[in-house]
DNA sequence: TTAATAATGATGGAATCCTGAATAATCATG
DNA sequence: CATGATTATTCAGGATTCCATCATTATTAA
């Protein structure tokens, strides 16, 4: 959202201020004029003037009115969330999840489809396939209407949406997402590595909210980060940021071997339950594992000095054995401990971030100068 | 200089207008009315409206006609970069630099007076007065004339200007620079870290004037770093980013070491010219040297994937000895290894990082909505 | 039915921008 | 030294947009 504010002719200010005004009717509930003209700044009669500009391309429609208040009855607009459709996916090595929202993100149908790390790249493109058309059936939403699409996978992604490299997936590697994806819908397609998308969902929906500087860990059967930088999804030169995982002294390689060695007991398959359950060696296993992602957690936190260190993936359902230990290493390491929080997102928070990229460019689109003509033009 | 673009009333739209005006005319030289409106994109009517008003306002100045071309000789204006000065401090172990400029951050006078390390804070703080007193003896300015002050000092700075840790100069923790320097000045005084502020003067006048992302290793008696993340200088949340020194594993206190081992034989006391003339054991010395410095910057390069790697400090004189082996640890570690370059500021850099911060502050004062009223309120 | 309340609609004024034509200043040339 | 070419400046007119104000309209409460 941080653009130069550039002036120009009175056409342009009546832009920005169309642009205030969706700003504001976005998100939020639907709002009468007088409400809309005190939120925006703008008069009433100017404020009426863009809502009626707006109306007639199709980026808001009158709601209902509400009754019951004293006087005449104020009519009231929302914005068009229903106009266009956008499609969150996220391929995982256990599931590939998609997610169908409208234009505020509100999320309309979810579709599930179960995985396997050894399935071949061919396999789990099929897989992809029938999540997303399970997805728009389920919403009863033609391809269409797709007006963007966020993908999440592991590993690097280039800038063309190809995945350079997957430790977690060697059959991954190479494969062409964006151009697979593309084929199955309209819209730009957008990919981005799982990690980082995560981190984004936090900054959006989940415990990061408020914060500004956000370190996001990826704990679960891989080891991740994403980072938000002022507020924004720090990519990285060579859209690299964040694999200290690479860094041999960091053993984030290593680190689920300590979890991999624990035997299950008879009839505990969970390390997780079975530490619950008072096993020691259970115990002593997460401890570790904690203990070495914990040192390229402190090299994150060390370089950025953010507010809040996120835990999600598989193991933050877990948090209660991690989290403690987490913060003892952080602040025996750092100069200054961050806050340390669990992701509450269950394991949607990837897919809500892919989500969360799509949204981004369609809202890129609203806001850019001499666009904002109508919603259809997505679809030219 | 990212606001959020929020529209408004037509004065608001002048305000925008005026704005862009001022940046155009800043640090450039100056300009035709029609040269003017070309660059903006507004029409040679408004920019003449606008032009008048700055005028008035004291923002702008008419320059002397440039004689010799055909037709009608235009009028031409310029920023008063004159209207007022900022200062910009380096408080270091061994020196302290004051450096004095105009609003275009043009050097008028430079003062240097040499410190030690041993010496107490008010010995040193002493020496501070005396080089800012001198520079603007040196460049005739009158502390009134001063709008901003920026100051570099070792160590973690807080939000009040006051030094909260310094290793390498113990007696100046708990220091109130701000407030010292505040009774030496008109005008607000910012203080920073001074391996922050070598980065940010990399990114304005050094070699990183066209990275958007660039990791700033300050290389001398003390090791430190500042990060540029999207063209904006990085604090981190208390104000720690960039301290992965303090990190064990990564060895930026034990680095040194390495140098001071070394026994300089008779005749030289440097053991970078030692390492030129062929002494084997420099050369081996200033290889441990550097390969410790990489682990840490190997991690804030994995953690960032920056563009580049700018190596400054005191060391960077020998850059011919560090970047080869610097480049190859790098290489070795990373998946993605950036451009690594020196700094070409000289020991200028921390004075002009201070005084960059200072022309910041102004700058945003200009920038700020319904501000712009005239160079005097600086002095209210 | 009337009063109170709050939204809508219409009018006029002010600020700002743009276009285009008239005027002014300089250089080159006969 | 006058004239034309060239480019800047100045001025006037028209258009857009915003704001303030007031009359009108729709609804609830009494």
């Amino acid at each position: 959202m941080t653009e130069e504010l550039s002036g120009g002719d009175l056409h342009r200010l009546r832009q920005l201020n169309a642009l205030t005004v969706m700003r504001t009717l976005r998100g939020g509930s639907a709002l009468t004029l007088t409400e809309l003209a005190q939120r925006t700044g703008l008069s009433r009669a100017s404020t009426e003037d863009v809502v009626r500009d707006l109306l007639e391309r199709g980026w808001v429609a009158e709601a209902e009115l509400k009754v019951g208040t004293v006087g005449r009855p104020a009519r009231r607009y929302r914005f068009r969330a229903d106009a266009g459709r956008v499609l969150g996916v996220d391929i995982g090595g256990h599931k590939v999840l998609a997610l169908l929202s409208d234009l505020d993100g509100e999320v309309l149908h979810s579709e599930r489809v179960g995985v396997d790390p050894s399935m071949g790249r061919m396999e789990r493109l099929a897989a992809v396939d029938r999540a997303i058309a399970g997805a728009l059936a389920g919403a009863g939403v033609s391809t269409a209407d797709v007006w963007a699409t966020g993908v999440a996978t592991t590993g690097l992604v280039d800038g063309t949406g190809r995945v350079m490299l997957s430790e977690a997936l060697p059959e991954w590697t190479g494969v062409d997402v964006a151009g697979h994806v593309s084929r199955r819908v309209s819209g730009p397609v957008l990919v981005e590595n799982d990690s980082k998308l995560a981190a984004l969902a936090e900054s959006w929906r989940g415990v990061a909210r408020y914060a500004k500087d956000v370190v996001f860990l990826l704990a679960g059967l891989r080891t991740g980060a994403g980072l938000i930088i002022d507020g924004k999804l720090h990519r990285g030169f060579g859209n690299a940021a964040g694999e200290i995982g690479a860094l041999p002294q960091v053993g984030w390689i290593r680190a689920q071997e300590h979890l991999k060695a624990w035997t299950p007991g008879p009839g505990v398959t969970n390390i997780f339950q079975a530490a619950r359950d008072g096993d020691r060696k259970a115990v002593a296993a997460i401890r570790r594992y904690v203990k070495d992602i914990a040192v390229g957690a402190s090299a994150l936190v060390l370089t950025l000095d953010p507010e809040l260190v996120v835990v999600g993936g598989g193991f933050s359902r877990s948090a209660d054995l991690i989290l403690g230990t987490l913060r003892a290493e952080l602040d025996r390491r750092c100069i200054r401990t961050p806050e340390v929080r669990a992701s509450a997102l269950a394991d949607e928070g990837v897919a809500l971030g892919a989500l969360r990229l799509a949204l981004d460019h369609v809202d890129a689109a609203l806001n850019r100068p001499g666009e904002l003509a109508a919603p259809s033009s997505f679809l030219a």
